[in-house]
DNA sequence: CGTCTACTTGAACACGATCAAAACGAGTGG
DNA sequence: CCACTCGTTTTGATCGTGTTCAAGTAGACG
């Protein structure tokens, strides 16, 4: 088990990819820079966990590069994935300290943590931080919401095509791709890490995936390399309205 | 479809039933004030709707008594309740002004509401407000990822003790039944609603009602009278670490 | 090459859905 | 008091989607 390299990124906040995104989107320069006293890098390879189920949590913080997820599992064994960390996704919950559930890095992972007692101080004195705070915890309520739609009344069909989507979604708002019509993405997750985050067993999602396939509903080029020919014909598979939905 | 009674319940919020659980929680008296200043209740029937998805919303405030549900509506009718609102519990998004989904109450209900402007420019002025509503979103955020582990991962057996689980706990924090080990309370929901919670059809959650019934887990007096004479044993179908998650 | 791990595919099964009918309880009116 | 309706719930029979168990393929790395 490599320790994370001690000596991490070192960066400044104001060219953070993450800035206008992350918990410290509102702040002012003043307040950036007391955040910036306060944080430190931390770099996870792909399969570490950054975070066990139970363990007391002594900081908080946001993910700058890579994917994580949050999963819960039963003591038989059973799991599901509760929620997926995208960069400028907020880790941990200040006034609690142990974890509800395990983090763990799926791809290669830098996380800007920050020590949890001194970030607790400065919500309470930087009312933008709290503010930001807030909103992107109500987002994150908004998407689990909707996902516990997907998880109770979806087909695995729909499920999956709920899944691409979001991958696609995220893809398309990064590389403009929406002039050509034709969204290009690779798979961030394992089909076994698909099947815990959609409550389906592996054998399924890779069926699934093979008859959407099979139907023209994507492309593929190895397992991962996804291509969404029609963005709008994947969304009426995955059973959403076609107008799409534009909270963002 | 006749209108909520226009003069309703007058209360003071010195008096008002859930002032330490709701986001006036942590309000002083001159702040408790100024929330006075702008709120006013509603009374709403059972199967009434609160709100309904994608209406404007210019209001937000607090379940006092009775219970409301959310749920999220497909084209083809398909059904997904995403939360259940619980006296204290609060409505509407600060930010946002029209409603995600449909809210509908199950019971006779009487909600504490706020118009959403002050509402907004109290909630800059009195950190109290903003903090207790950021708490009450996290624990939010908590139960519905914990709702996705029933969606996702549990049988139907397991979903309906999960439930039937909520309503005991709930019930014996009030009526302090711990001392005798029996927990006894009135099913708050219709088979159906349950099954729009659970992700089941209710023909299904009736069957497994009978079956834990059967089993001796639970006795029912009508349709909605339940006696649960083993709350451990309830958890342990439920799924649950027998050893309770003691979250509270 | 051999050995991983990730993924695909096949066959049989089981759980929950669906369709259908009947029981129950509350309310209404003769 | 019984007959009637209406909404909710129970129970039964059959069906289908997704699971389970099992074998096999593909690609990476030694």
């Amino acid at each position: 088990m490599p320790a994370d390299r001690g000596l991490a990124v070192s960066q400044e906040c104001a060219d953070c990819p993450i800035r206008h995104r992350a918990v410290c989107a509102r702040c002012e320069n003043d307040e950036l820079q007391q955040l910036e006293d306060i944080k430190y890098y931390r770099k996870f390879e792909a399969g570490q966990n950054v975070i066990w189920s139970g363990d007391r949590m002594d900081f908080v913080g946001s993910v700058v590069s890579g994917i994580a997820t949050l999963t819960q599992t039963m003591e038989d064994g059973r799991t599901q994935m509760v929620g997926l960390l995208l960069p400028s996704d907020f880790v941990g919950r200040p006034g609690r300290d142990t974890a509800p559930y395990d983090v763990v890095a799926t791809t290669d992972l830098v996380m800007c943590c920050f020590r949890k007692k001194p970030f607790e101080s400065l919500m309470v004195s930087t009312p933008n931080i709290a503010q930001r705070l807030l909103q992107m915890t109500l987002d994150e309520l908004d998407a689990a919401r909707e996902w516990m739609l997907v998880l109770g009344r979806k087909t695995a069909r729909e499920k999956i095509a709920s899944l691409l989507s979001i991958f696609a979604r995220r893809d398309a708002s990064i590389n403009m791709s929406m002039a050509t019509g034709r969204i290009v993405f690779d798979l961030p997750l394992t089909r076994e890490a698909m099947a815990d985050y959609l409550g389906l067993t592996l054998e399924t999602v890779s069926r699934q995936i093979s008859a959407l396939k099979r139907d023209g509903v994507i492309e593929l080029e190895g397992k991962r390399h996804v291509t969404v020919p029609d963005m709008d014909l994947l969304l009426e598979e995955a059973g959403d309205d076609s107008d799409g939905g534009m909270l963002v």
